[in-house]
DNA sequence: CTGTTAGCGCATTCAT
DNA sequence: ATGAATGCGCTAACAG
């Protein structure tokens, strides 16, 4: 096996012709004849001869793959997310480059590498990006979309929180519940800000009070969302502070800003010998596969599909002669959608 | 924002040296004094250089990225595996390269496309290859090693299948169960083989009879492990047709080769109204995230470490000359653990 | 339709 | 220690 790989050189000479109508072949160019074709492929086989893809990018100033940055694929979220990635490049036969950017050491070191090596047409964001990072992106003229963030500056795609929230309440108030607690992830979150906000119109179109009392913020728990914001433990917490509540000031329904700290409340609950949706009406967000085995009630997005969005999103621009020549970005948004199961109950 | 990128020759232009010194400082030779070095860094700094990954690559006939074979990576033990490998390769500087390889059909393009394109320096694979394949990368002289299958001809690392199966049957047995019944997967995957071999080896060891009546293979139910081999449905099949014997050929404990399958045969035990751990004993296989919070005993598999192992051995065949050289493969195995929790009670 | 030539951006000799 | 020349394997523009 000692023989070095064969180049074009190799191949055309083997073929009894030049190096351009190799290259032709390769790239599928129809200016050439069937039979002198033929004889090429019979010499590549021969020759067992693979394309050197850096070559090729070298010379036509273009790499074929996208860089992807995700913190923590190990969540639901980003998974699916990564899974309509994959399938969107694929349409495009790109190759996916995978950075995982979790801690903000890695995420400093990881942008700046797909920055500064030139290594990706385009990059796929599926996490916040401070201004002064997009802004790099811009100036090196490297195609970027975010992914899950709503961004006027660049190209994003997303999904309605708002819309995700009301309709989680108005389903709650469709069974008649009036008096729903929201256990929502803190606010330094720009998705809790606008679940929150999303909370507060549906019970304001439908005419209740808002009671404060009863919105609770992650923030009041800081140790509890470092890591991540939406944590079990902080649903069990402030599931745990309502549960301590004189008996009148209680709610009858429960909407957790995600299905984790959903799973944390109802651990809370069945603590003080109550249950679900018995004693309250549970409702979280995301659709993760426990809520399916747990039956809970939830809000479910349209993860694979944004992934896949993105990726035509960021091809449009990579396509482009100029990237950020005109300054009108894209920005798309989705629709979430209520699941139904069995954890909600229709008050009498 | 016109200006087109600049290369080496515009740095060594602008900082008044040649393009070797600036090649130098790029690559962080000793052999360049401090004054010049910091005259050329200057220059990138102002013009905003970055280097090209493919003209480098090109250059050291080297991509420094690796390519990874995963299917459906929605499935936790993959997420992990390919966080290890992430891990790995951040290590060695290596950019990861992910290829979906899901769907026969997918499986069949992407690893011809790895193996024709030359976009990598290797190779790991979390899943079974032919035969014909592997020898297809030897020939392409493209390093790969797989992970998590025992393979002679090629790299690889794995787990003991047969020694998770005997902890969880001597966990049991210590219980003081004598009647264990085994919910394996179909035996056309390796894993059931060597599973069911540990089960059969722990039960001999303790000098009890092995009942072949409680030894159900998934083999059994064709149409449930078409998809994936050790699914929900099967271990609700698997439990119903034990459920539905005599009293007296009851087993007392159940082993699922899965957490996934013994979550269906948990489903199935509750539908009789029986429960776990008082009516039957139940330990699975992977522990997965479910199966904590179902507080199920379980074995757990080191598949971070699996995948951070597999990228050492990875890199050992990249650095090497001549990649296939020496028909010496390594394989290193691993030990899979019991994670006691909540679902085996001990049997008086 | 096909062969030839000139880059693509960098690493690496080989001189100096 | 540094500059100049050569080649990595391929594409694209040009000439025929």
């Amino acid at each position: 096996m000692g023989e070095k790989e064969a180049n074009i050189y190799d191949v055309a000479e083997e073929a009894g012709v030049g190096i351009g109508t190799v290259s032709r072949v390769l790239n599928e160019s129809q200016k050439v004849k069937q039979k002198t074709r033929e004889k090429v492929q019979k010499a590549m086989n021969k020759l067992n001869y693979r394309p050197d893809a850096m070559a090729r990018g070298l010379a036509r100033q273009r790499t074929n793959s996208a860089a992807v940055l995700v913190p923590a694929f190990t969540e639901h979220f980003f998974v699916e997310v990564l899974r309509g990635v994959q399938k969107g490049l694929e349409k495009y036969e790109m190759d996916l480059v995978l950075y995982d950017v979790g801690s903000q050491e890695k995420k400093e070191r990881h942008v700046s590498r797909v920055l500064n090596e030139k290594k990706v047409d385009g990059v796929l964001a599926i996490y916040t990006l401070s201004p002064e990072t997009i802004a790099s992106f811009k100036k090196a003229d490297l195609p970027l979309v975010l992914i899950n963030e709503a961004e006027e500056k660049i190209d994003s795609i997303f999904i309605n929180d708002i819309l995700g929230a009301r309709k989680a309440v108005d389903h709650l108030l469709d069974l008649g519940h009036s008096d729903i607690a929201f256990l929502n992830g803190p606010l330094h979150s720009p998705h809790a800000v606008k679940r929150l906000k999303g909370v507060k119109k549906a019970l304001s179109d439908s005419r209740l009070e808002i009671r404060e009392d009863l919105l609770i913020s992650g923030d009041l728990y800081p140790e509890l969302t470092e890591e991540s914001d939406f944590t079990e433990e902080l649903g069990c917490e402030q599931m745990k502070k309502i549960l301590g509540r004189p008996e009148k000031k209680q709610p009858t329904a429960i909407f957790a800003a995600s299905d984790i700290q959903a799973i944390g409340a109802l651990k809370a609950i069945e603590k003080e010998d109550l249950s679900v949706p018995e004693d309250y009406s549970l409702i979280g967000y995301d659709d993760i596969d426990l809520a399916r085995h747990l039956n809970l009630t939830t809000i479910s997005q349209p993860m694979f599909k944004m992934g896949e969005m993105g990726v035509d999103i960021l091809m449009e621009r990579i396509t482009a002669d100029s990237p950020y020549e005109d300054k009108k970005f894209i920005s798309r948004k989705l629709e979430p959608d209520l699941v139904i199961r069995n954890s909600c109950r229709k008050l009498n």
